[in-house]
Formats: C-alpha cells, structure tokens, sequence
DNA sequence: AAAACGTGCAACCGATTGGTTGCAAATATA
DNA sequence: TATATTTGCAACCAATCGGTTGCACGTTTT
C-alpha cells in the first residue's frame, strides 16, 4: 500500500473531510452528514488519513472525535518548497523583505 | 477523468518527473533514461501532466521537450494556504513579523 | 435486561490506475 | 530513397480505488 499524504490528499471527498475536520474535531457520523456518500465510506478515507497520520482519534464513550493533524500538512508545503523559489507570490515577497531588512 | 493538480501529484513517478524537468525541459526519452519504465509509460505521465496543464510543450524537429509549468504548483499553495495559519513555521513567524511591522 | 446508537471491518463491484507491447506517423540521417 | 530515431496512441492486464451492503462489537439509553 502505498498511501502516503499526497495520494491522500488527491481525492476531492478526502480533501473535504480534511477541511471540514481541521476546524474542530467530528465524528465519522457528523462528518457523512456533510456527504452524499455513506457513512462506511466516510469511515474508509479516515482509515486512510489515519494510516498517514493525517489525524487524531480521541475516544468519548462510544463515539470517535477525528481531528486534523495539522503539522502533517507541513510535508507537502515541504516538497513544494523546491518550486516556490521559481513563482513570485506573497511568500517571495516576504523572504525578499527579510532579505532587504538583514542587508539594512 | 478527475484528473486535476493533486491527483497528478499523487504518483511518486510523477512528482520525480516534476522534480525533474521543474531544473531544465527535457524529452521523453531522456526523462525515461532516469526511470526502470518504458518510454510510454513515461509518455502517459507526461500526457497526464499535461491534460492538468502542468508542463509546456517546445516542439523541436522530431524531439518534444517538456518543462514545468511552474506558475501551476501554486495551486496547490494556495489549497494549503487555509491551514497555513495553524501551524508554526517560517511563513508564521514572517506573517508575524508583518503584523508587528504593520502595528507599529 | 433489552433496545438503540456509533463505529469499524469484510466482502463485493465497477471504474480507474500504472504498467506493458505493438504499431503508425513524422523527422532526421545514410 | 531507404533506414533509423523520436514520439504518441491503442489495446491489453493485474492491482488499486471509491463506493456499496451486511454484520459484529462496544456503549448508551430506556
């Protein structure tokens, strides 16, 4: 199984429950409320974010809180950083501000 | 066919093949030099890349190069942006440094 | 104690994926 | 002109994906 972040993140339900979750912890069930899909449909793409460990299980009862686990985001913001010298954008614009208040 | 930026990220093929031509364009054949696939299998990729129009094609006799389509990664710069915020990083401490700057 | 609820897992299914081989078309070279 | 090179495309294939339904198990509620 391959199954790391990037083939997580690519596909667009996947990417949804991500954001959903990143705002506060939900329950599968809360979670397929949000979707045309089934709730054991829900339950397999946080298998896979969990497998990731792209996010946190807390346990309450008999219920199950998922939450983003958001430094793993950095990873991708990792691999992008490669290109990001090459495109001008807000973050250029600020390494370049940095840069010009070090050289003052 | 789904076929948009993160699925064409998901394979790790094709993220090397990125990484590859994002330096210097190059021909099919000379990207299937750096891999144990075919030559078409690279081409599919490249075909993939290209549909999601993550690569250029300069046409040059009976030889294609292909180079990355930079400006394209920011796309998925900007998904991460709404989650930027949460984690603690370079960009954090830039963006508070803005703030405290605009502050005064 | 019985019933209802929240969840994960397994089995199944059609579509998609990433690879292969074979071939045709265009360009370059002998 | 004949031959070699570079490429894209089609057909095929096994594996994986994203969904479904059914079920078992633990926790709450009545």
């Amino acid at each position: 199984m391959r199954r790391d972040i990037f083939q997580a993140i690519a596909d667009p339900t996947r990417r949804a429950i991500i954001a959903l979750i990143a705002i506060h912890a939900m329950t599968p069930n809360a979670i397929a409320e949000q979707f045309d899909i089934s709730r054991q449909a829900v339950s397999k793409h946080l298998r896979i974010l969990t497998e990731c460990e792209l996010v946190n299980q807390e346990y309450q009862g008999r219920e199950i809180y998922y939450q983003l686990e958001i430094k793993k985001m950095k990873q991708i913001d990792k691999w992008l950083e490669q290109f990001r010298k090459n495109w001008e954008d807000r973050f250029d614009a600020l390494d370049n501000l940095l840069t010009t208040m070090k050289g003052k």
